[in-house]
Formats: C-alpha cells, sequence, structure tokens
RNA sequence: GCCGCGUUCGUCUAGGGGUCUAGGACGCUGCCCUUUCACGGCGGUAACACGGGUUCAAAUCCCGUACGCGGUACCA
C-alpha cells in the first residue's frame, strides 16, 4: 500500500489538510505501507514564497513523518510538481496521439464569448465540451498543417482532455460505495497550460500512476472532479488507484472552514495558529481523528499507534463535519494533564524568567504541579502572577464582601505563629492553622479568605497550604504584613 | 440552473430490519468532594429532516420532497 498527501504551497497547512494527511498517514502505517508527501506547485500565480516550508513545519510538528518527499527523497522523486515538467509534457503528447486529448488557441477573450454566447437562465454556465468544441480553434476544427504552423509560429495553446459524451463514469468510492457520473456533464478539461505546466488533473494521474500510488485519501471537493481522472486513467491504459473522498470540515456558521469565516469565530485554521496558540500536537491529531472517524468502540483519547492500529476508510463519515474548538480544548487539557510538570516548565522557562525576572526550573514545575488542573495550555502558567511576584491589585468585589474590619489583624495574629512555625510544609501549615482557628474561636473563613487575598489577590484559587509551602516563609509572612497594611483601612 | 454528495441530541458520533423506552463524548446543568475555585466522581438535559412505500416489524431498505454542502477555471 502506497498513500500520499499532496498540497498545493498556495498557502499556509490548512487544519482540513493536516486531517487529510494524518488519515493517509494512519493507513499507510495500519498496513505497513508507504506515506508519500508530494508538493503540487503547478500554479505559478497562486505560490505563496514560504508555504512550502510551513507545510513541511507544520507535519514535522504533528509528528507524521513521510517515507518519501522533499528533502528526504526517495526512489520515485522528484517530490516537487514543477521539478516533473518534462514527464507531464510527454504524457500530454501521448493523449494527443491517442485523440484522447486535443490542442486548443483559444484566447481567454474567445473562450468568454462563447460563454456568453451559450448562456441563458437555464445554462448559467456553459461549458468547453462535445457541443461546444467545433466551434473553438483547436486541433478538432483546424488542419493538423495550421497546428503546426501555429505551434512553430510560437502561439499560445493549451492541451485538453476530450471527453465523449454518452458514457457513465463509475467508480467505487471507499468512504461513499459506488459513484457515477455521466460523461456529458465532464468538460474538456485543460490538462496543459499555456504556460507549459499541467493542471492538477494531468499531473495529479501521471504522479500518482508513477509514484505507484494504491489508495487516494483527499477531501471531498476532489469527488466532481474524479470522472476526469477516471477518463484519464482509461486512456492511458493505467489502472486507477482506491479512491477515498473525506468529509469536509464544515465552520460553525456553515460552509467550508475557510479562513473568513473561521477567524471570524475565533477558529485557527492554519496549523501554524495552532502551534502558536500552544496546542499539544497530541490533541489535535487525535481530535481530528475522531472528525469524521470512530475507531468502531468508545475510545476517544487515542495515542497516534493506537489510531494508527484501530484506523479503517470503512468507518470515515460521509457527511460535512463541524469543527468543534471547544471539544479540541477538551482533548487539549487531557493531553497537557498528561505531561510531566518538568517538561512543561522547561518549555516554559524562558518565557516566565523575561516576565518576572530568575525563576529555577524546579520551582516552576513545582508551580505548574500545582496549577495544572486550572491551565488549558502549558503556556497558562504564566497568567497566575502570583506565583512569581506579590500581588499589586487586589479583587475590589469580594473584598467589599468579605473584607472584615479586623481581617487585618487577623492575619497579623496568624504571622505570629507562623513565624514560629520550623517545619514550612503543606500538612505543618495546615496543622497550624487548624490550631490557630480553635484556640482563637475563629470560623474558618475568618482566617482563610483574607489570608488567600494576601497571598494571590483572589478570592480562589490552589489548596493554599500547598501555596504557601511554594512561596517560602519568608515570602509568605511578607505579602501577610503587606495586606495587613495596606487593606485594613479600605472599608 | 445543471451534476454529485449528504441529513441520528447544539456539536462529534454508535447503530446496518426486531436487543432502540436510541448508547458514548464535548457543551450546558444538578449533586458530591472541598477553605475557595479548578480537577475528579455520580446524575440530568437533548436527536432518528419531512412524506410516501416495502415488511408481522424500519433510525436501519426503496421512492419522492425539503434542506445543507461540494463542483461547474489555463485554482488546487
Amino acid at each position: 500500500m502506497r498513500v500520499r498527501f499532496a498540497p498545493s504551497p498556495t498557502g499556509y497547512l490548512h487544519i482540513g489538510g493536516l486531517r487529510t494527511a494524518l488519515y493517509n498517514y494512519l493507513l499507510a502505517k495500519k498496513h505497513n505501507g508507504s506515506f508519500i508527501l508530494r508538493i503540487e506547485d503547478t500554479d505559478q500565480s497562486r505560490f505563496v514564497e514560504d508555504a512550502e516550508a510551513d507545510i513541511l513545519a507544520s507535519l514535522a510538528w504533528a509528528g507524521l513523518q513521510y517515507d518519501e518527499g522533499p528533502v528526504k527523497g526517495g526512489p520515485n522523486g522528484p517530490y516537487k510538481q514543477s521539478e516533473r515538467s518534462d514527464r507531464y509534457r510527454e504524457i500530454a503528447d501521448v493523449l494527443v496521439q491517442s485523440g484522447n486529448a486535443y490542442i486548443a488557441f483559444d484566447s481567454t477573450e474567445e473562450i468568454d464569448a462563447l460563454k456568453a454566447k451559450h448562456t441563458s437562465p437555464t445554462n448559467p454556465n456553459p461549458r468547453y465540451d462535445y457541443s461546444t468544441r467545433l466551434e473553438m480553434n483547436n486541433s478538432l476544427t483546424i488542419g493538423a498543417q495550421e497546428v503546426s504552423e501555429r505551434i512553430q509560429r510560437g502561439d499560445e495553446f493549451v492541451i485538453r482532455l476530450k471527453v465523449e459524451p454518452g458514457q457513465s463514469v463509475v467508480f467505487n468510492d471507499s468512504v461513499r460505495g459506488g459513484v457515477t457520473f455521466e460523461s456529458d456533464a465532464v468538460d474538456d478539461q485543460v490538462l496543459m497550460k499555456s504556460d507549459g505546466l499541467p493542471t492538477y488533473h494531468l499531473a495529479n494521474i501521471v504522479d500518482d500512476h508513477d509514484m505507484e500510488i494504491t489508495h487516494v485519501i483527499r477531501g471531498e471537493e476532489w469527488l466532481s472532479s474524479t470522472p476526469k481522472h477516471i477518463l484519464l486513467y482509461k486512456a492511458m491504459g493505467w489502472e486507477a488507484p482506491q479512491m477515498a473522498h473525506l468529509p469536509l470540515i464544515m465552520s460553525p456558521s456553515g460552509g467550508k472552514l475557510s479562513k473568513r469565516n473561521a477567524d471570524t469565530l475565533g477558529i485557527p485554521v492554519s496549523v501554524s495558529q495552532y502551534v502558536e496558540a500552544g496546542y499539544e500536537p497530541e490533541a489535535l491529531l487525535n481530535y481530528l481523528a475522531l472528525l469524521g472517524w470512530n475507531p468502531g468502540d468508545d475510545r476517544e483519547i487515542m495515542t497516534l499507534p493506537e489510531l494508527c492500529e484501530a484506523f479503517a476508510l470503512e468507518k470515515v463519515g460521509s457527511a460535512g463535519v463541524q469543527f468543534d474548538l471547544q471539544k479540541l480544548l477538551w482533548f487539549n487539557e487531557h493531553y497537557l494533564r498528561a505531561k510531566a510538570p518538568l517538561e512543561i516548565a522547561s518549555a516554559e522557562l524562558e518565557a516566565v524568567c523575561s516576565r518576572f525576572g530568575p525563576v529555577t526550573q524546579e520551582f516552576l514545575a513545582e508551580s505548574i504541579a500545582l496549577m495544572l488542573d486550572r491551565m488549558s495550555f502549558s503556556k497558562d502558567i504564566i497568567d497566575f502572577s502570583y506565583l512569581f511576584t506579590a500581588p499589586s491589585e487586589f479583587d475590589e468585589a469580594s473584598l467589599a464582601k468579605r473584607w472584615k474590619s479586623d481581617s487585618g489583624a487577623v492575619l497579623l495574629s496568624f504571622c505570629n505563629d507562623l513565624a514560629a512555625l520550623s517545619d514550612w510544609k503543606a500538612p505543618s501549615l495546615e496543622a497550624s492553622l487548624k490550631a490557630k482557628l480553635e484556640k482563637e474561636g475563629w470560623g474558618m473563613g475568618a482566617l482563610m479568605f483574607p489570608l488567600r487575598m494576601a497571598l494571590s489577590g483572589l478570592p480562589s484559587g490552589p489548596d493554599l497550604y500547598r501555596l504557601m509551602e511554594l512561596l517560602g516563609k519568608e515570602e509568605v509572612l511578607s505579602r501577610l504584613n503587606h495586606a495587613a497594611a495596606t487593606l485594613k483601612t479600605d472599608q
């Protein structure tokens, strides 16, 4: 089994593209096959300079390693279509020689004129096909002599697929079952553009054949182009690969998840945006795998090897799927909490230090261990500033409600107990606090709230004893004294 | 317009004639845990697009309608 992911460097890798790559990867690995990466850069006008680098970087980030492809190479290279032009030209010539394709000289103006002529309310999009091609300037209507003269002269021309009407093009799709198109509805697609480069349709089938691709897994937007590809394989006498068209990923507002409608909903569409936002690659992959596929049981949290093991094209759904950022977030939180605090700390150390000054990796790891249950992304740790510096603001609403006139005095009184405490560990701190409550006859809230407020400036947060242990005696006493001094007269 | 594909809780889905008073997950929500919040645990909420068939029996098969999506380029 050999599959390929064939993105076009006309933009950064799209989240839907990553899912297509993932499904290809999963199928290949499931069957011990090869996963090939091919760059389809045949459109010079839409070429984006750093798109290819972004595609490679995004796949690497996701951990989808390809067996053959650009940079890495392989037995069927090159893996960039711009470097395979001769081969496409060769095949195009074969198709013209065999009568399955023809040369056309029509200018854009002439084609526009054809369309204008045939446009009517019942036919809003006239095609260049069997019904109109004899009205045009092509090797079907011009003598062979003149055709070669015009080519000699340097006239621009394209090569079009000659689609004969009256045939049913049938193919089996692994996701959708049998699909039938009538050739009457297929136009004489351009195969070679006037710039000498192939269109997707030609390059794609030539490469898939030459690279011995056995399964084509791609987005549903290609479904209606498939009859052209089937016809092309037939014209060349090549066996077509097994087809599988994946359901499209839709925006919650409807339609394809495009840059525009996703951005307004706060949904990133480029993989690089997910990298930047701090998503864990395992989370994105796991979420994407389940977007249109399921393992056939109730499992949801699955590692890449588990996904490979369970994957089957037959379990891929055929209806479009809506992207749900909230569920992705759930996956992300799950994977984040499964990580070692020290590992997260090493990733975030630089950012934390540059914001708050020197912090040791050990201290950061302990802070993360304390905060992990309330983090969604590893970078969230930086938002808990009170771990690294004394609070400069205190939540006014809860202060007004719960800071009593004696709260400052309560804090100072407890400070005396704490100052005498030698074992600065959470259990001792808890024992000390409870002893204080008992001795003074205070309720839990009378001390807990002022304490939390003084230490973090917030009415809620992590376990206080552990927080106090983490901050250390000196820092805690300093914050308590400061709060008692500054907050006492407010109310 | 034409061609193609699709339609089960708000979302992702299980289901493939009787086991469906339709299961799981996210979300939302109640309770428990807890100094608080979060995490976690236990509950709740909510769906077979519609209309005809076929059948003893239909979410499941067939037809039609509606709706959605894709395509209709010298873009991929």
